[in-house]
RNA sequence: GGUGCGGUAGUUCAGCCGGUUAGAAUACAGGCCUGUCACGCCUGGGGUCGCGGGUUCGAGUCCCGUCCGCACCGCCA
C-alpha cells in the first residue's frame, strides 16, 4: 500500500501515530529553517513539515517539489503549535521522516484551487487538473450522491433499472438525431436515443410495470448553458396509474432527494398551477415562484384613452416592482433598454411611479389622468413607493416579454436566492401546438401523450384548446423534467398521427413496432423523466449544467481536450461507404 | 442562421480622444528567511497585442473580413 491514512482524516486525536500519506503538492512553504509542505487527495488537505536541524536531507529534498508533484511521506501525527482553524486536519500535523517523489508534474496552466485563475476555456482543455480542484470534485460527489439516492428511494417503490439501446432508430419528430452509420448495413443509419420513450413504453407492454433509467440522452441541438448534446435524464414508466399516481411518485422522489441530500424537508405538498394560469400570471410555461410580482392586466383600463400603442394592442399587461419608486430615470432608462434588446424585442416599456408621498409620476402623462392611473395601481396592487411597469402588445409576445422584465426585476431586487428552492407542477398542457410556417399541428409534449379524457371530443373539431394529460415539476424557474399518461389504444394513437399529419403507411413505417405491440395487450401507461443534469446543478446552486459533467463539451459541441469531434480516415469512410462533401462558402 | 460581449506575458486582466521603451497581479526561476498556512522580502526572465486586410506620418487602440470563446434568440416533440 501506498498509503494507510487519507489527507483528510487525521485529527488531534490520532497524535502520535506513524502514517504513511500520499497525494498532490498542493503549495510549499520555504521559511529557511523549515518547509511546509500542503499534500492533497480526494479527501482534503495535510500540512507535511520538514526541517533542517532535524534533517537537513529531507528537507532539502521537500524544498525541491514543485506544485502537483506526487509525493508518499511518512511521519509523526503532531499537534501544531500554531493551529489552521480553516481546515479540518489544521490541528495537527506530520512531521516528516521519509519523502518519496511518485512522479513529478509540469508546472499546470492555472492553479489548482477553488478560486483558480483559470479562464474557463483553459480550464476544460486541462479538464483533468480541473477536476482536481476541491470545488468541482464536490459537485460530482453531490452528483454521485443523489444517484444513490434515486435508485435507493425507486428500489424501495419497486422500481426495476433497465438499460435500453443506444443504438436505436432514428424518428422524425423532436429534436435532430445524432446518427451512426452502419457497416453491416451500407447506406443505413442508427440514431442515438433523444430519450429512451419508445422503449419504456414497450417495456409496459411487457409487464414490467415500474421501470426506471438514469439514462443518457443524445440531442443535435445547439447549446446553451443548460444544454448539453449528451445529457442524463433519470427516465420512469408506470403501469395501471393516472396522472395523480405519477405525480405522488415522483413529487416523493424529489422530496426524498431533498432531505436526504439538502436536508430540506418539503412538508406540503407541491403547488399546482394550470398551463394557462402559468402563461397568463407568468409569461412562462416554468415560472420562477420564488417570489411573487403576478402580471396584471389592464388592458380594459387603458383602451380607448388615446393613447394609440395601448388602444391598438391585444392586451397591456403589467407587474408591480415593490418598493422601486425611488428608481432613478438612469435605472428605467436600463430597464427600457433591457426589454429593446433584440433577443426580448419589446418596442418600449411604461412606467409609472407611485411615489411615497403618494403623488404620481409615470411616462404615459401625457395620454392619462392621474385619476386614471390610480386606477391602475388599484388593479394591480400598488402601494405608495411601488413601480408600475406596464407593456402592450400582441397577447402572447407581450407576456413573453413581461416575463424576462420580471425575471430581472426578481435579480435586481435579490429574489432569486440560490438557496431558496420553489418546486411547482405545471399541469393541463395543451396537447398540440400549432406551427404558422408549416401550418400543422405538432405535439407539444410528444405523440403519445394521452389527451385528457374530457376533451377528446375536441379532437377533430376544436383541435388546439385539446388538454393533454401531461405535466412538467419546475424548480426556481428552471424545467426540471416532465411527463405523460400515454395513449394505450391503438386506435386512439392512429387518430393522434392523422392530426399530427402522418399517413397510416408513414406512421407504421416509423413506429410500426409500438402500434403492433399496442395490439397484445397494452396496459394503461405514463410516467416522467427528470433531467439529472440540471437537478444536480440546482441543487449545487449553479447557472451551468457543465460544472456537473465530469467532461463536458463546450458552447460549439466541442471537447477542447480531445479535440472530437475530429475528422475519421478514407478507410473508416470507404467501410462505411461515406463520401464526405463540404458545401462550397 | 442571428444578436451582444470578449480575445494583450504561462494565467487573469488594465492599457484614456491613435503618439516615446505595452503595464499590474499572479505563476515561474534565483537569493534571504525556523511556525507558515493566499507566508514575507529582494532580484530576474517572460509579449507574433487571435489571424488577414484597410485607413493613417504613426494602429494593441479606428474600419472591414475571418477564426475562436462565452451569454442569449431561433432551435431543443
Amino acid at each position: 500500500m501506498y498509503r494507510d491514512k487519507t489527507c483528510g482524516e487525521l485529527r488531534l486525536t490520532d497524535e502520535g501515530q506513524s502514517v504513511k500519506l500520499a497525494g498532490w503538492v498542493q503549495r510549499s512553504r520555504k521559511m529557511g529553517g523549515m518547509t511546509f509542505i500542503d499534500l492533497r487527495d480526494r479527501y482534503g488537505i495535510t500540512q507535511i513539515v520538514f526541517n533542517q536541524e532535524i534533517n537537513p536531507e529531507l528537507c532539502e529534498a521537500a524544498n525541491a517539489l514543485g506544485r502537483e508533484f506526487v509525493v508518499q511521506v511518512t511521519g509523526k501525527v503532531t499537534e501544531r503549535t500554531s493551529k489552521n482553524k480553516n481546515i479540518p486536519t489544521g490541528e495537527i500535523e506530520i512531521i516528516a521522516d521519509g519523502l518519496k517523489t511518485l512522479n513529478r508534474s509540469d508546472i499546470p496552466p492555472f492553479t489548482i484551487e477553488d478560486n483558480t485563475d483559470g479562464g474557463d476555456d483553459l480550464r476544460m482543455k486541462y479538464r483533468y487538473l480541473d477536476l482536481r480542484r476541491p470545488c468541482v470534485r464536490k459537485n460530482l460527489e453531490l452528483r454521485h450522491r443523489m444517484a444513490f439516492e434515486i435508485r435507493r428511494y425507486l428500489d424501495s417503490k419497486g422500481f426495476l433499472e433497465i438499460e435500453t439501446p443506444i443504438l436505436v432508430k432514428s424518428t422524425p419528430e423532436g429534436a435532430r438525431d445524432f446518427v451512426v452509420p452502419s457497416r453491416m448495413n451500407p447506406g443505413e443509419f442508427y440514431a442515438l436515443p433523444q430519450s429512451p420513450q419508445l422503449f419504456k413504453q414497450l417495456l409496459m407492454v411487457s409487464g414490467y410495470d415500474r421501470y426506471f433509467q438514469i439514462a443518457k440522452c443524445f440531442r443535435d441541438e445547439d447549446l446553451r448553458a443548460d444544454r448539453q448534446p449528451e445529457f442524463t435524464q433519470i427516465d420512469c414508466e408506470m403501469s395501471f396509474v393516472e396522472q395523480e399516481d405519477v405525480i405522488d411518485m415522483f413529487e416523493g422522489l424529489v422530496k426524498h432527494i431533498f432531505k436526504y441530500v439538502k436536508e430540506i424537508d418539503f412538508a406540503d405538498p407541491f403547488p399546482r398551477m394550470t398551463w394557462h394560469d402559468a402563461m397568463r400570471l407568468y409569461g412562462s410555461d416554468k415560472p420562477d415562484i420564488r417570489f411573487g410580482m403576478p402580471f396584471v392586466e389592464i388592458t380594459d383600463l387603458v383602451k380607448g384613452k388615446g393613447f394609440s400603442v395601448m388602444d391598438d394592442a391585444e392586451i397591456t399587461v403589467g407587474i408591480v416592482a415593490k418598493g422601486c419608486a425611488a428608481y432613478t430615470r438612469k435605472q428605467i432608462d436600463q430597464l427600457t433598454d433591457f426589454v429593446k434588446r433584440p433577443q426580448i424585442g419589446a418596442k418600449g416599456l411604461v412606467w409609472v411611479k407611485i411615489e411615497a408621498d403618494g403623488s404620481i409620476k409615470s411616462s404615459v402623462g401625457k395620454f392619462f389622468t392621474e385619476d386614471q392611473l390610480r386606477q391602475w395601481a388599484e388593479k394591480m396592487e400598488a402601494e405608495c413607493g411601488d413601480l408600475m411597469l406596464v407593456m402592450s402588445g400582441d397577447a402572447m409576445k407581450t407576456r413573453k416579454q413581461l416575463c424576462e422584465l420580471r425575471l430581472e426585476m426578481g435579480n435586481r431586487l435579490g429574489l432569486r436566492d440560490k438557496n431558496v428552492f420553489a418546486p411547482l407542477w405545471i399541469i393541463d398542457f395543451p396537447l398540440f401546438e400549432w406551427d404558422e410556417e408549416t401550418q400543422r399541428y405538432y405535439a407539444m409534449h410528444h405523440p403519445f401523450t394521452s389527451p385528457n379524457p374530457e376533451d377528446i371530443p375536441l379532437l377533430h373539431s376544436d383541435t388546439g384548446k385539446v388538454r393533454a394529460t401531461a405535466y412538467d415539476i419546475v424548480v426556481n424557474g428552471t424545467e426540471l423534467g416532465g411527463g405523460s399518461i400515454r395513449i394505450h389504444d391503438a386506435e386512439l394513437q392512429d387518430t393522434m398521427f392523422e392530426l399530427l399529419g402522418f399517413t397510416p403507411e408513414r406512421a407504421q413505417e416509423q413506429f410500426g413496432f409500438l402500434m403492433n405491440a399496442f395490439k397484445f395487450g397494452a396496459p394503461p401507461h405514463g410516467g416522467l423523466a427528470l433531467g439529472f443534469d440540471r437537478f444536480v446543478s440546482i441543487l449545487a446552486g449553479l447557472d451551468t449544467i457543465r460544472d456537473v459533467i465530469a467532461f463536458p463539451k463546450n458552447n460549439s459541441g466541442r471537447d477542447v481536450m480531445n479535440e472530437s469531434p475530429s475528422t475519421i480516415d478514407q478507410t473508416q469512410l470507404d467501410e462505411l461507404c461515406l463520401r464526405i462533401e463540404l458545401p462550397k462558402e
